[in-house]
RNA sequence: GGGGCGGUAGCUCAGCCGGUCAGAGCAUCGGACUCAUAAUCCGUGGGUCGUGGGUUCAAGUCCCACCCGCCCUACCA
């Protein structure tokens, strides 16, 4: 199924999710990188003019934030309360997110929605009850796998014996989807992205699937079981079945009809699993359609560790788009590390790869030929009368650079290739203006000359334009200021109506456009 | 314990089935230019390709051992 050409009326949209994410912190980097990855992503099919609908949201039960509101004083609706208005959403808004939803899961459209699922896998056989016993660390509060015991049974953290504890639960069949998971992955290659992550889904499946448990009665903030209300369901189906209760699931038919199911479910490495074999498989026991895929993107790891609980709160969000702005923000990361690896990141490449591809290649261009376009034609964008070979390398430079970008990114989620693809045509552009020195043109004054002129300085401008376009989904900010700043919109409309299947055709920037050298795009850093 | 991945110029990384594979970008240095955010363009230098063996006419590129880092090996979001 790959996505190919614009949607057809009638057709699901591109639908792309975020995990929903654990409300007993604020939003940290991490979260922050799944989340611009996703935004650009459907910012980029949004302009190949599909339906495009973006999910993210919050998971707020469970025992961590009953006991983070009980130590702040509060009930865990009102501590979810203040993280979602306060913390996450305020977080988005500030990083230019354009979703289209945002789910909670202490709504009740999705709490409603979750007890009709449960119940309905309960009447399908399903779920069972049974229970679970294990080895339980009471500092902990957790149950240990036996694995994990240190010799004579203690706890690997407290160092203390664990307690044999039995607990009664419901539990899905999980172990009953083993073989068809697997002949899912077999048939979809591409379901689980990238292949690294595929082969540790397929060789975890093929050692043997057990049964999960789905409640808890040792807590209660959470979902009640419908039918035995002293158990709450326990993460996995609350959680991932937000995917579906926020696109009409049970309650919407047309609008499921219209969305479901999700093209991707971005996801951290960490929740993989739960992503490639448990959701999937609560599907098929309900009978709902499958995702087209999952991603699983990387860590991102600080000074060679990886980020932690502990140095995650080291950099905020904020700090670093306070310092280098939030377009340079939203590009950094999905640049510098390739999607689905892990990558290394730290303040000094954020400064040399913001200096040198953002605010010297990039702004620097944009500011030179508007400078001149100003200072040669008082900023009116000339008619290109002369076009010769080196105009043609720029045209085709751009047909190159959109078609790969279009590829890499729109479908291959290779934002930093597809991100490379658009930057060495900046360069290029560079490089042309250099060749062909208009400055040097200017101060021949026969009409030859001056046809030379207005034909490099149209040629650069109507570069700009395109870059414009296809650094939009990545640096909307940004992109609309070099709109501005070519005088676009009153000729072609607004950015985010411009196509990037029409933006390699040359000669979109009519000429007579007004052209004005508006603010510096990327100013140089403090004390970088 | 088992499985997997990685260790290549100062930094981040490309190098598929062995034979111009010793590369790119950034940084450094030199030159050109002046439209521009002291920006741009061109060029130079720089590497025991983790360590030790082995196979081969020929090995970052295959085999073995070892060192270092990381991931997976189910109920923590």
């Amino acid at each position: 199924m790959a996505a190919t050409g614009t949607t057809a009326s009638g057709e699901s949209a591109y639908y792309v999710t975020t995990p929903i994410y654990y409300v007993n912190d604020a939003p940290h980097l991490g979260h922050a990188y799944t989340t611009v990855a996703g935004d650009v992503l459907t910012r980029w099919h949004r302009q190949r003019g599909e339906k495009v609908w973006y999910l993210t949201g919050t998971d707020e039960h469970g025992q961590k934030v009953m006991r983070t509101a009980e130590a702040n004083g509060v009930t865990p609706q009102e501590w979810c309360d203040k993280l979602v208005e306060d913390a996450w959403k305020p977080l988005w808004e500030h990083l230019q997110i354009a979703n289209d939803d945002f789910i909670r899961t202490t709504e009740p459209r999705h709490t409603d929605r979750v007890q009709e699922f449960v119940q309905d896998l309960y009447e399908k056989g399903e779920i069972y009850k049974g229970g679970y016993e294990g080895p339980y660390c009471v500092a902990c509060e957790e149950y240990k796998s036996p694995g994990d015991l240190l010799e004579g049974d203690l706890c690997p953290i407290h160092k203390r014996p664990v307690e044999w504890l039995k607990e009664e639960n419901y539990f899905f069949r999980l172990s009953a989807y083993g073989e068809r998971l697997l002949e899912f992955y077999e048939r979809n290659p591409d379901f689980i992205r990238p292949a690294s992550a595929r082969n540790e889904v397929v060789s975890f499946v093929k050692q043997g699937l057990q049964d999960l448990s789905i409640s808890r009665s040792t807590f209660d903030w959470g979902v009640p079981i419908p039918w035995d209300t002293k158990h709450v369901i326990y993460v996995w189906i609350d959680a991932l079945l937000n995917y579906a209760t926020a696109v009409g699931y049970g309650s919407d038919q047309e609008k499921f009809d219209a969305t479901w199911p999700a093209n991707i479910h971005l996801v951290g490495k960490d929740i993989l699993r739960f992503h490639a074999v448990i959701w999937p498989a609560m599907l098929m026991a309900n009978g709902l359609s499958l995702p087209r895929g999952v991603f699983a993107n990387g860590w991102l790891m600080v000074g060679g560790e990886k980020m932690s609980k502990s140095n995650l709160t080291g950099i905020s969000p904020r700090e670093l788009t306070e310092h280098f702005g939030v377009d340079a923000y939203r590009y950094y990361f999905l640049r510098a590390i390739p999607f689905g690896q892990d990558g290394s990141f730290s303040w000094e490449d954020f400064s040399a790869r913001y200096t040198s591809e953002l605010a010297n290649d990039f702004g620097n261009l944009a500011s030179r030929v508007a400078a001149m376009v100003g200072k040669y034609f008082e900023g009116t964008l000339p008619e290109a009368t002369d076009a010769g070979p080196a105009e043609q390398a720029i045209a085709d430079g751009l047909a190159a650079a959109a078609a790969q970008a279009d590829t890499l990114i729109g479908d291959n989620l290779d934002f930093s290739a597809g991100i490379g693809a658009i930057f060495e045509f900046v360069k290029q552009v560079n490089g042309y203006l250099s060749d062909q020195a208009p400055w040097k043109v200017a101060k021949d004054e026969s009409p030859e000359g001056q046809a030379r002129l207005a034909t490099i300085l149209y040629t650069a401008a109507e570069s700009l334009r395109a870059i414009a376009v296809l650094l939009h989904p990545v640096m909307p900010g940004t992109s609309a200021k070099l709109w501005a700043s070519l005088g676009a919109e009153p000729h072609l409309g607004a950015l985010a109506d411009q196509r990037i299947a029409d933006v390699a055709t040359w000669g979109g920037l009519p000429a007579g456009a007004q052209v004005v050298k508006g603010e510096i795009l990327f100013p140089r850093l403090e004390n970088a």
